[in-house]
DNA sequence: GATGTGTATCGAAACGATTCGATGGGGTCG
DNA sequence: CGACCCCATCGAATCGTTTCGATACACATC
């Protein structure tokens, strides 16, 4: 079943069809009607291989992920699905593997499907201006740091402010009267990514406040809850006399309050947490971890809206840095 | 830049060209060569609607999913997006809100895409032989319940045993001596929804050991913590006297131990609590859940298995059911 | 030298849509 | 009544592939 027949059937011109189905030219009311019936009464759905490779442009946008089942990640996809769905567009996801180039992949794909547009999630981009150029179709970068120094008017990105949340939670567990804070993220042999600028917050709290900054508080690991388990038990090894922890993800808290937990310490009486993200999870943790949230459903809208705003033709990129909230609830106390 | 160009620079004509990169018919080697390096030198990348509008079939895969941010589906999406991917086929997903018919949204996929396969992931569905038979490509059907007796022969399954599973859960804690034993899970207004099958599970584990089942004990909640939560909460207030939980989901039970612990009772002090799923948070929940866990990673990767076998030309639709397995950690304990 | 066989290659047709230039049949105007 | 216009509609060309029937040449066979 294609235009064609639909034509027949109809008794009108293939052409007339095409009009009445994209809503352009002019159709009298009758024809339109006519034709509208017979598209419904036999099921008939243009084929989009067809229309695409006419139009040169299909409608199909493009996510590219660095781990779709991050919880914070999960729930920033479900939000894109439903945003692009909305719009009457299929989505396309591709899970980034470390090490893979996310702007290549995401070329060919553009070529191979003369994607309508791509939305990068997570990571770090190691790219110049040129090669986000080379894309041809509107993209935007979301909870991404890049490396090399790009000119912002290059690319249009959704984000938070890292550095000032981190130094927002530390300063936080500072003016709790902890001394021996220490940080948990992943530090990837590369500069500017996520961990090394929360690092970076981290750092500037610690000096804003005259406490040195101690290598041995700090530990590298990955963004998932084992991890934050081994980390915070090679810190309580160590005997540093740690009364709080800043983890750079839920995830990563929860794994280190197992760790303090089962060492007989207590949460928050021995030891003070901070996470970050703000995923459902922390807040039925128990104790319900404090964190600092960041608006995820949020940025996923705005990501979707910008995209479908440059897709119009809007041609001044855009870049919204959302404020992270630091959330108070019950894995931090004060000490003396 | 498109095959004619290539064929043009090469010295060679369209369908040389085409035969090369579809490893298709005779190529002298020398022929080959000098056009794989001229697809090379350009960065050539065939136009995949062209492609699929001639062939009427494309390598797009498509999964239909309840709830993307699920953790428990969030971990099999991210196995079946590796395992598409890894036989070079793009992932479309969409998402299935409550109350849109999943096959009618399928089909629409389907002709508008020709695609190559269809994995539907979670939920109940009420469709009938015929109606998936118009699917008319090849499909699996990964952790679904099917509401019309439907002949297995029309559809491919992944699965675990619901009942048995519940069965397993609540046997364990009628072991442990508990004999007030609440069960929370969903109960849309349907049969043999997974909330159902998992009830006829708890059921039989009760009718076995002489226990009378009361409905009390039933709470209706959604699959996440705060509605684990609050029907935990209810529940409690109703002053049962309840000493075991058994919650359908693990963000069900993270949600039910929150509301057990914050009313000043201890986990398995006073309630013990089994979750279902076996997702990585439990595990670091404190105390860590006991739990029947599913083997998603698996599941997701045989669903890609069979789909692409379907694809392949195999004929005979396959039924794989998973063995859930009882981890016992430390929430739950035995009482007099 | 006519015939047959096999190998490497070619080009035209087709897939199902969009779009643009062309057409035909009223109606209006002078 | 002819000139003109406008509205509704039509069909051919086109997008970039795949594929099938045709071709061209070399070599062996009788």
């Amino acid at each position: 079943m294609n235009i064609k027949d639909i034509a027949k059937i109809s008794g009108v011109g293939i052409s007339t069809v095409s009009r009445v189905l994209n809503n352009s030219g002019v159709v009298s009311d009758a024809t339109r009607a006519k034709v509208l019936s017979v598209v419904k009464q036999h099921n008939y759905v243009p084929n989009s291989n067809a229309r695409n490779l006419k139009k040169t442009q299909s409608n199909t946008i493009a996510l590219m992920v660095k781990g779709i089942s991050n919880p914070f990640f999960a729930n920033m996809i479900k939000e894109v699905e439903r945003q692009v769905h909305l719009r009457g567009c299929p989505l396309m996801i591709q899970q980034v593997e470390d090490g893979v180039d996310e702007i290549a992949a995401a070329m060919q794909l553009i070529k191979e499907k003369n994607l309508y547009g791509v939305i990068f999630m997570g990571g770090t981009y190691d790219h110049s201006e040129e090669e986000f150029r080379q894309l041809g179709v509107p993209f935007v970068l979301t909870t991404i740091t890049t490396m090399k120094d790009v000119d912002p008017s290059a690319f249009s990105s959704v984000s938070i402010d890292d550095v000032t949340s981190a130094y927002k939670a530390t300063s936080y567990l500072i003016s709790l009267g902890h001394r021996n804070i220490c940080f948990l993220a992943r530090f990837p042999f590369m500069v500017n990514t996520i961990g090394n600028r929360r690092l970076l917050g981290y750092k500037k709290a610690l000096e804003e406040h005259g406490i040195e900054y101690d290598p041995a508080f700090v530990e590298d690991c990955e963004y998932a809850p084992s991890f934050g388990f081994a980390a915070a038990k090679r810190l309580l090894s160590k005997n540093l006399g740690v009364t709080a922890m800043f983890a750079a993800s839920d995830a990563i808290a929860i794994g280190a309050a197992k760790a303090v937990l089962s060492s007989g310490l207590s949460i928050p009486g021995d030891v003070s947490i901070v996470g970050f993200d703000g995923i459902e999870m922390a807040e039925y943790y128990h104790p319900s971890l404090d964190t600092i949230s960041q608006p995820g459903v949020e940025m996923a809208h705005v990501s979707v809206e910008i995209l479908f705003d440059l897709i119009a033709g809007e041609t001044t990129n855009r870049h919204v840095v959302f404020e992270s909230m630091l959330v108070k609830r019950g894995s931090s106390r004060k000490v003396n």
